[in-house]
DNA sequence: GTCTATACTAAGATAGAC
DNA sequence: GTCTATCTTAGTATAGAC
């Protein structure tokens, strides 16, 4: 590879890192270009040349955050023998993933930072990881949209109740077990 | 009443409804003190006879949505001759509360506005309103407290899904009847 | 690609008069 | 309780040199 596209790509993850680190330090929305820049030795003006916008270092974080989701629950949880022991490892990955970073499950799931909507490549990214989600529930019998949905709002539900009441702890994410059986229930006893 | 402290709770309103509907329209953190004084027809350094510092403003907004959610859901959900019919209900105002305002959503029980943290006055109604719940839930014959947890994951789950990707519409909310429905089989489940 | 310099805007907060 | 005036800080963004 071209070694200047390297040291650019290098230099953007710098970026990226330090972005992040001032979300999960001080909140999402106190992430400036400023700051940004301070903590990789540019000037601010400089980052101009990475994005075109602050908007667009949101949208780059965006990306990221999805691309790394999609390897980490790929990598954690390989397709299982059993669909429905697969689900709950692939669930308890997505959730792990989710209550580690309490500014990213923002910026990835909740999307409440003014003026910031994800372009269309980043926004195929979360559309990526929803499909590799739906196609393990197929796999696991469940396939009704309805269904889909509720899953989505329970692995959901037990992820911003932990980190905006039990940061650090496991008071929600211990009862995924619970939560996917009872959802099994639920969706068996339909099809009884 | 004295007439006096009956017109400053009035501009008080005043100020916490314009503050409302910039946190609707713009977001949460695009409210600042200088937009809200243009509102109300004042100027900013005024809003420091009202409260001590902005994050004083976002506190008095907390306290004001969790009293209006505590009279929301004792007007709209009495005590009802069936207490698993009166949690329906419940739930369902609870539900359609948070759904209503994204921003209020956010404000009260995600908790993501950088810098601030709820007054212990502010703290104590939230409090007050999950002892209201939790109350229900024990006339429902829901008493553990994992239970109960898996319960706020739920509602609160449906919420969030709610807002963040079908705004305005009720593709989660529709759901409700479903899952509480799971959600007492689980109950059941373990006292058979 | 990075810099300096700067334009522009806006924010939270305080002092002191009325 | 509201005002004017002001301090202080900070932000996004652009122009143009190197």
């Amino acid at each position: 590879m071209d070694p200047r596209v390297a040291r650019r790509q290098a230099r953007l993850d710098e970026v990226l890192d330090a972005a992040w680190e001032i979300a999960r330090a001080e909140g999402l929305a106190a992430v400036s270009l400023h700051e940004v820049a301070r903590r990789v030795g540019l000037r601010q003006p400089s980052l101009y040349s990475y994005f075109p916008s602050k908007s667009g270092l949101y949208d780059a974080m965006f990306a990221q955050g999805y691309r790394q989701l999609i390897d980490h629950v790929a990598a954690v949880s390989p397709r299982a023998a059993d669909p429905r022991r697969g689900l709950v490892a692939l669930s308890r990955a997505i959730l792990g993933f989710a209550v580690a970073d309490a500014a990213r499950q923002q910026l990835l799931f909740h999307r409440t930072i003014p003026g910031f909507t994800p372009s269309a490549e980043s926004y195929a990214l979360a559309q990526e990881f929803l499909a590799f989600v739906t196609e393990r529930l197929r796999a696991a019998g469940i396939s009704e949209r309805a269904d889909v949905d509720i899953y989505t709002a329970l692995i959901g539900g037990l992820g911003a109740q932990q980190v905006a009441n039990d940061p650090g702890g496991n008071r929600w994410t211990k009862q995924l077990a619970a939560v996917l059986a009872m959802f099994f229930a639920h969706v068996d006893a339909k099809d009884a």
